[in-house]
DNA sequence: TGTACATCAGTGAACGCGCGTTCACTGATGTAC
DNA sequence: TGTACATCAGTGAACGCGCGTTCACTGATGTAC
């Protein structure tokens, strides 16, 4: 049977928002043609229909999943994004979450037009946590430095916190330990406790 | 042919430490049991004479890995281990850097006693890199809480930059802008140009 | 507006291939005498 | 110390299976008249 062009384009639609949640759920190589194309409610005959290759696909999945985060962390103030990037909810909710914490240690291993999707992916994420960072009230100077390590230090919780999700309080303790230490490195929004304003990090020596 | 019993030990252990490397470099996946037969000098038909299955060797190689990685990691004082492990000799040698850096991502795709592995691998790592913050000065109130916080920048600074490594700029810039943030908010070695000696991160406001 | 027909998204069987695992076999090792 | 034989690490063909991809076919859609 043939479809409509309407009905045709919802269904490559459905299938790459699909697929973007699949490959952070499972890994690239954990999802199959036939697995993605029956959880789109299809069946995997028609997939090259839609797309010249898997390898095609999971760029195009990839950049979809990339650009669809930043349209939403964008939204947000630097507070609200480490907040919601340091949540149970991002370590449990894969499927939806950054795809450079559920796909950056598959990346280096795949071909290169996925690979293409990180390396864009990354340098737009850090650009924009510079400005949100400089929107913060940290100076312009050392706002790229803060964005990168900041990043960083984000990306790591999560896979790390994931990582040992057998162990519960480990892994939360990961998450837990690092949201408290980067809002408190954080500008507070208006008033800070008895705290200055200015505060820092708290690694170095003298936090007792 | 029989081989002698001290052949077929040094065969074994040939095996679990070529897997070591190759999961590491390629993923657990990645990796099939005749490649690994064949990269360690054997045929695949005697790898179930040494191992009851594939999943079972990802664990001992994981655990082997991991065991290995922290001896040498135990030599180091902290800025030793901030340097090598923000490395770009670290970033290009998969095979041989860091497990956690290499297949954390991996590791919640993977069977119950591949987990179990990371878990203990994750725990002990920050229990040593605490003992080696309280070494350098740091406060034993704080040094948890910044063990959780520098390990995970270091793994999140890796992972990211092996996820660009396309941009070899931007892959550097990651590495070198971590490295320097860390190494600037540890204790210095004894003098430190002009800096009070318990300086912090610089990531807050004001170090223009 | 109706009718005839070309198009092409979707179907499901089939392709070659590599995977993890099994197995009958080999022959040097290690043991029993 | 020498001989006979059981052991078992290693070999390579074979297993069923799932993979990415191809293909002949279907039949509603969209177009030409």
């Amino acid at each position: 049977m043939k479809i409509s062009k309407a009905q045709s384009q919802e269904n490559r639609a459905r299938v790459v928002q699909t697929a973007a949640a699949l490959f952070r759920e499972r890994g690239y190589d954990g999802v199959s043609v036939a697995d993605l194309m029956l959880a789109a409610g299809l069946t995997h005959g028609g997939f090259y229909k839609h797309f010249g290759s898997k390898a095609d696909l999971m760029a195009e999945a990839t950049a979809q999943a990339l650009a669809g985060k930043m349209r939403e962390y964008e939204g947000l103030d630097m507070r609200g994004f480490v907040e919601r990037y340091l949540s149970r909810e991002h370590r449990d909710g894969r499927g939806d979450g950054c795809p450079m914490a559920a796909l950056s240690g598959d990346a280096a291993r795949q071909p290169a037009e996925v690979q293409a999707q990180f390396v864009s992916g990354i340098a737009t994420m850090l650009a924009a946590v510079e400005r949100g960072a400089m929107a913060a009230a940290t100076p312009p100077a050392a706002a790229r430095a803060q964005a990168i390590g900041l990043f960083s230090q984000m990306v790591g919780a999560v896979v790390l916190s994931r990582a040992c999700a057998d162990d519960p309080a480990l892994s939360d303790e990961i998450l837990d330990t690092c949201r408290t230490q980067i809002l408190a490195a954080l500008v507070p929004p208006s008033s800070a406790g008895g705290r200055a304003v200015s505060k820092r990090r708290g690694r170095g020596s003298g936090d007792a």
